[in-house]
RNA sequence: GCGCCUGUAGCUCAACCGGAUAGAGCACCGGCCUUCUAAGCCGGGGGUUGCAGGUUCGAGUCCUGCCGGGCGCACCA
């Protein structure tokens, strides 16, 4: 509908230039400037544009008399019924109801494919998403980031993106040698050594599953004495205690790395098979974790094929050849002040292993190489440190900066009731994500992860969600789908041969003029702007819009079935208001879907 | 100390690149089930958008400064 009226002010305003009572305007400024929206007071009329507002100024016109003479310019038009000018030089629009009623054909031909577009033109996007280290299962915190990503990926693609999902596997490096020296240690204590397990190894009872897994594979051939183990250990810190003065009497740091060095000189090639062992466990759990709540991917990229593939090499010499790798201290600094970071950083230390960050370097390197128009990383908030780096090695490599876009995702925090959920990956205190799709169920946790802006700091309550009464948002929306799909049953009990004579398998022919009440009105102009709100969801990286979207419709078809029956007597009237309330399952169908959450025929 | 995010009804949150009288849900009060699912609907009270300035026809939205909250400032990943 805007795109109709929008040539029409064009002309409107071309007109006035003709005339010469309004200064010229180039026609490109004009089209970025003209905008339609849609009114939130029915008295304001269906479509509102401020172009007289914008105007006036340049134009050295009265906002109002501006308005009432493009108005008087504006050409005929048979969808519109009246415009005019209100307020302080709005000019509103109010259209015939043939022309509101049209989205409903256009919607039940549509069906699956309303709302998707083309604006995306094939671009080549890439989202990564999650990316949490494989040394532990999938926390809450995780969970949104996978709710985030995989909605935004939906939505993009369909409004014409491509789309490609993308989780980057830290597969390498310190934290992983100390899960698999977590796993051996717990698999020795099982063999029956006398093992002390270290202060800053993964405590969780997930790192035991796989040590028994471990010794049912593996037997006793992984079996090494513990007095062995800790030789010329240092010692570890010893945990608090309230009666010692002194608690820390080692370095818990030192001690595991020692205990790392151990393990791989008395394991040797053995090593492997344990580091796998807990690699693979957490990581396949990670996958079935995200899949079973609806986060698809396209690719599992590895860390350490970044090193295997060469890149890490190649991105360094490329930063040299650049000038700007220096050496201090031992170490290689990447020289990040030449892009405005805080200060230079650390890629190679002076043990000569490079650095997480030379391997972030090198992945976004692989990334811009492969060619994507648009890279899209969603971050957790704790990480916004890194942006100002990353961009700067990717100005260094002689990138745009600006194709990488990072989304931050502020934390989740976990009340039960009034009580707040303590989470702490370490500890092992933590709740899984896996725990909390158990509880709340997979629809309700997709929805309130994506019901908030990501960079809004949210209270995710597990009561409300996973109460099946009445509080809960996610239960209105489904129950607004199933409530139509009921009504078509009993429609269907009473005249099988429905859907023959309704019109409904030719949707242009359906009559809708009975269509006559206001809240049938405000429904199919909300209907009519989902197209454009998806592509501003898409464009604008905000998922939330539809979530808060599918609930006003929700709302509205509720208070709209309540009121007024559709099954009535009426052949005309019925039918026009069966389609009236089909469009609105459809749309709610498709919302849900981009959503991840289901749209249930009964409840 | 510096940087990023944030502050809207008692609570959880919206508010369409700055628009007309700031909206929902929950909670609270009062109504509606011989009628297509009451997991629903209707009505009511509830606000100086943290504070103070500025920009302009117009500011919750943009700018500046304070105040409060979250997070981050490694030769860890």
């Amino acid at each position: 509908m805007k795109d109709t009226l929008t040539p029409l002010i064009i002309d409107a305003l071309s007109t006035l230039k003709n005339n010469g009572s309004l200064n010229p305007i180039s026609d490109t400024e004009l089209h970025a400037k003209i905008r339609f929206d849609h009114t939130k007071d029915k008295s304001h009329g269906d479509l509102a544009t401020n172009i007289a507002l914008m105007l006036a100024k340049p134009a050295g016109l009265n906002p109002r008399t501006l308005a009432q003479q493009i108005v008087d310019a504006l050409p005929e038009h048979d969808s519109i019924e009246k415009v005019e000018v209100a307020g302080p030089g709005f000019i509103n629009f109010f259209l015939k109801p043939a022309s509101q009623y049209a989205v409903i054909k256009t919607i039940l031909e549509q069906a699956n494919d309303f709302g998707r577009s083309n604006v995306g033109a094939k671009q080549k996007i890439q989202i990564e998403f999650v990316s949490a280290n494989p040394t532990g299962p999938l926390h809450v915190g995780h969970g949104r980031g996978a709710a985030y990503g995989a909605s935004l990926a939906n939505v993009m693609a369909a409004v014409g993106f491509k789309v490609s999902r993308e989780y980057y596997v830290n597969d390498a490096g310190r934290q992983m040698n100390i899960l698999a020296v977590s796993v051996w240690l717990r698999y020795l204590a099982l063999t029956g050594e006398p093992v002390v397990f270290p202060s800053n190894g993964y405590q969780g009872d997930y790192v035991i599953d796989i040590a028994r897994q471990l010794h049912k594979t593996h037997g006793e051939a992984l079996r090494q004495p513990w007095a062995t183990i800790v030789l010329d250990i240092p010692a570890d810190e010893q945990p608090a205690n309230e009666n010692a003065a002194e608690n820390t009497n080692g370095d818990k740091d030192a001690h595991i790395d020692a205990l790392i060095e151990k393990a791989q000189a008395l394991l040797n090639t053995d090593y492997d098979k344990v580091f796998n062992a807990g690699l693979d466990n957490i990581l396949n759990d990670i996958k079935n974790d995200l899949q079973e709540f609806g986060a698809d991917y396209d690719q599992w990229f590895s860390e350490k094929s970044l090193t295997t593939g060469g890149f890490i090499e190649r991105a360094l010499e490329k930063l040299d050849a650049a000038g700007y790798l220096f050496e201090q201290n031992g170490a290689i600094w990447f020289k990040s002040t030449a892009f405005g970071d805080d200060k230079d950083r650390v890629v190679k230390r002076d043990n000569g292993q490079t650095t997480y960050f030379a391997s972030d370097i090198a992945y976004h390197m692989n990334k811009f190489e492969r060619g994507f128009d648009q890279i899209i990383n969603i971050w957790g908030s704790d990480h916004h440190g890194y942006i100002a780096r990353v961009k700067a090695a990717l100005q260094a490599l002689g990138y745009n900066p600006d194709k990488l876009d990072i989304q931050l995702v502020q934390f989740a925090i976990l009340y039960r009731g009034s009580e707040r959920v303590q989470m702490s990956t370490r500890s092992g205190s933590f709740v899984t994500l896996r725990e909390l799709r158990a509880e709340v169920g997979n629809d309700a946790a997709r929805y309130f992860y994506v019901a908030r802006k990501a960079d809004q700091h949210m209270d995710f309550d597990l009561e409300l969600a996973k109460s099946e009464t009445k509080d809960n948002p996610v239960y209105y929306i489904q129950y607004a789908h199933a409530r139509v799909c009921s009504m078509m049953r009993k429609l269907t009990e009473s005249d099988s041969d429905w859907q023959n004579h309704i019109g409904l398998k030719n949707p242009q022919q359906l009559n809708l003029e009975p269509l006559t009440e206001s809240p049938e009105q405000a429904i199919a102009q909300q209907l009519s702007r989902y197209p454009s709100l998806l592509e501003k969801a898409a464009m604008n990286h905000e998922p939330h819009i539809i979530a808060h979207y599918l609930k006003e419709l929700a709302g509205n078809f509720h208070a709209y079935y309540n009121a007024h029956k559709v099954l009535v007597e009426d052949p005309q009237l019925r039918n026009a208001r069966i389609a009236l309330c089909m469009a609105v399952k459809q749309v709610i169908a498709n919302g849900l879907q981009l959503l991840g959450v289901s749209a249930p025929e009964t409840m």
